[in-house]
RNA sequence: CGGGGUGUAGCGUAGCCUGGUAGCGCGCCUGCUUUGGGAGCAGGAUGUCGGGAGUUCAAAUCUCUCCACCCCGACCA
């Protein structure tokens, strides 16, 4: 491709609404433009970059027996309602009306049509495993549109669903998935982990989510160094304190904390450390009953695991009904003497000696010990996030943190859809049985952000091989004034596109600054510069994009000393 | 939805407090010079100052209102 019939727009200077990294090299580079909020259009070389991570995943799916179809954007009201999910759904979902106002939505995902087809198709066991696969824009009308296309209300999803005889055939699809998926970001050249992961709102059992690590990622995962243990903070397990609760050598002491209510303060107060203080959280469930939870000074609430606890969800009470219920002040509540039912984490079941609130404004209680200052807490579970160094629940090691950009999440749904929509198939016996589903997502284009988080310098974005837009920039300086530059330019770009290579010819006549500076902005891998200084002694200059280092490579050897830097490596 | 903020040329911004002919850098157009790291000189084009209403002789500037966008929280690929 030539620049003169290509079209590339560079800028400078970012808007000034993009905050991250990747978005702004995005508009910078010109891959992107927006069109409203979370709505963005692919300029023709972002498009580029896009379907080459399209085809990837597209190959890796086929590889994996999964079989490509197109389900319409737009879907019926009445599939959703057969499903229950046009109330649950909630605003996240765009509703729009056609002219006989009948409703429809925009899909924001498509196990609802899936089934439908699935229910038509499917009649006996011999025609399963099925996996069903689109590569798609979805509409999500989210809360907060944020990061350019990291997280945009229109963008681009595979998303496949398998249907299985059972729950074995279920487990073997979603191994091969997985590994697909492993495949998959192998060879995008991504630094990714899969980890362990909550099933949220579409419901099911296993699950595990793919995740792009970069520290700008939205999201906390707990990994075992030692092991291939990896899950979502959300969801990681503090486990139980191996060593068992020390005896007590303190007796219980009511000391004066004025004004100290976080256990940060306490603890630097009584220069006490902060992992001998306990935090208590007082918290209203849905069925309107106060209830503590303990947690230890330095640990924070989980809520996802504590909301598992209450039927109908809490939320941290208010002061004024903690000083109805109590008679203290938030910063002072403590487990000692209280009425209220009590959980604690499973750190602090092991604790002695403790600091915690006295439930007496400006007083905390220090060397308090279960079972002899107050009873044995009733519940004991896990209910905190874990922090770095804390145990591995495989028992392997200890946990690190790291940040991740979610990209792919596959679920086993088993029944729940095809129970609603009753996607059911004869088994050998001639019995109706119902399909096992599962569910597997890749965000397309939150990748191509994901792997600018991962890959960018000062200069702008280095693409891994496998999605930059062009393998080779082809710059030549002064080919309008200089014809033998113009001849060694003409036969290099005429040779590398019969050697089959990706090649962007910069013929702009462009001064050498601007078009260094574009091309690297534009992150393409390898850029070969061809000029008279290095011409006269038959030589072109290489350069990778990553490694930055100068080379001369003779004329005729140009072609070969690409094709061997472009070796793709799989696996 | 709650809290905070911003809207001035394609991009980045000054001007707003204290009302009086809208300015700068980059980009764009023309010409000449230049050509190995975002060129120089000369000339030029581009603004319903987010929309509407109000106050005033006069509004980018003050008031009201609507809208859009961005940032902080819950949702998600």
């Amino acid at each position: 491709m030539r620049v003169s019939q290509f079209f590339i727009s560079t800028m400078k200077e970012a808007p000034a609404e993009a905050e991250l990294v990747s978005h702004k090299l995005m508009l910078r580079a010109g891959l992107i433009k927006k069109l409203g909020s979370g709505l963005y259009t692919w300029m023709p070389l972002g498009l580029r970059v896009l379907r080459k991570v399209e085809n990837i995943v597209r190959e890796e799916m086929d590889a994996a027996g999964a079989v490509e179809l197109l389900m319409p954007a737009i879907q019926p009201a009445e599939l959703w309602q057969e499903s229950g999910r046009w109330d649950v759904f909630g605003p996240q979902m765009l509703r729009i009306k056609d002219r006989h106002e009948r409703d429809f939505c925009f899909g924001p995902t498509h196990e609802e049509v899936i089934s439908d087809i699935a229910r038509r198709e499917i009649k006996s066991y011999r025609q399963l495993p099925l996996n069903f696969y689109q590569i798609q824009m979805k509409f999500r009308d989210e809360i907060r549109p944020r990061f350019g296309v990291m997280r945009a209300r229109e963008f681009m999803m595979k998303d496949a669903y398998s249907f299985d005889a059972d729950v074995a055939g279920l487990e073997k699809t979603y191994h091969a998935m997985h590994n697909a998926y492993l495949r998959i970001f192998t060879r995008l050249g991504l630094k990714f982990r899969p980890v362990a992961a909550d099933t949220g709102a579409i419901g099911g059992s296993g699950s595990h989510e793919f995740h792009v690590l970069a520290d700008s990622g939205e999201d906390a995962i707990a990994y075992c160094p030692a092991s291939d243990y990896a899950a979502n903070v959300e969801l990681a397990e503090g486990v139980t304190p191996k060593n068992p609760r020390a005896a007590s050598t303190q007796a219980m002491q009511k000391v004066a904390t004025p004004n100290k209510k976080t256990c940060e303060e306490v603890s630097e107060f009584l220069k006490l450390p902060l992992q001998q203080t306990v935090k208590a959280l007082v918290v209203m469930g849905g069925d309107n009953q106060l209830t503590m939870l303990l947690i230890r000074g330095d640990h924070q609430l989980n809520e996802i695991k504590a909301t598992k606890l209450f039927a109908d969800g809490f939320r941290l009470a208010t002061e004024v009904e903690i000083r109805a219920a109590l008679n203290t002040a938030p910063g002072y509540l403590g487990p000692v003497g209280l009425k209220l039912p009590i959980i604690a984490d499973r750190t602090v079941a092991a604790m002695s000696d403790f600091v915690c609130g006295a439930n007496d404004e400006g007083f905390h209680l220090t060397g308090v010990n279960f079972g002899r200052d107050l009873p044995e807490p009733a519940q004991v579970v896990d209910i905190r996030n874990v922090i770095s160094g804390d145990a591995s629940p495989d028992g392997k090691g200890l946990l690190e943190l790291c940040r991740g950009i979610e990209v792919g999440h596959i679920f086993q749904l088993r029944t729940k859809y095809s129970d609603a929509m009753k996607v059911t198939f004869l088994d050998e016996g001639g019995k109706t049985q119902v399909t096992e589903m599962g569910c597997y997502g890749i965000g397309v284009s939150r990748i191509v952000a994901a792997a600018i988080e991962q890959n960018h310098d000062e200069c702008g974005i280095i693409w891994p091989e496998a999605m930059a837009p062009f393998q080779v920039s082809l710059l030549a300086i002064g080919m309008k004034k200089s014809e033998v530059v113009k001849t060694a330019v003409e036969k290099i770009y005429s040779d590398l596109r019969l050697a089959g290579i990706d090649v962007l010819l910069d013929d702009r006549d462009e001064r050498p600054g601007v078009m260094f500076a574009d091309h690297e902005l534009m992150g393409i891998p390898h850029r070969v510069v061809i000029g008279d200084r290095s011409l006269q002694k038959g030589e072109v200059e290489y350069q990778g994009r990553r490694e930055g280092q100068l080379l001369t490579v003779s004329l005729q050897n140009i072609v070969s000393h690409l094709q061997s830097k472009l070796v793709v490596k799989l696996n």
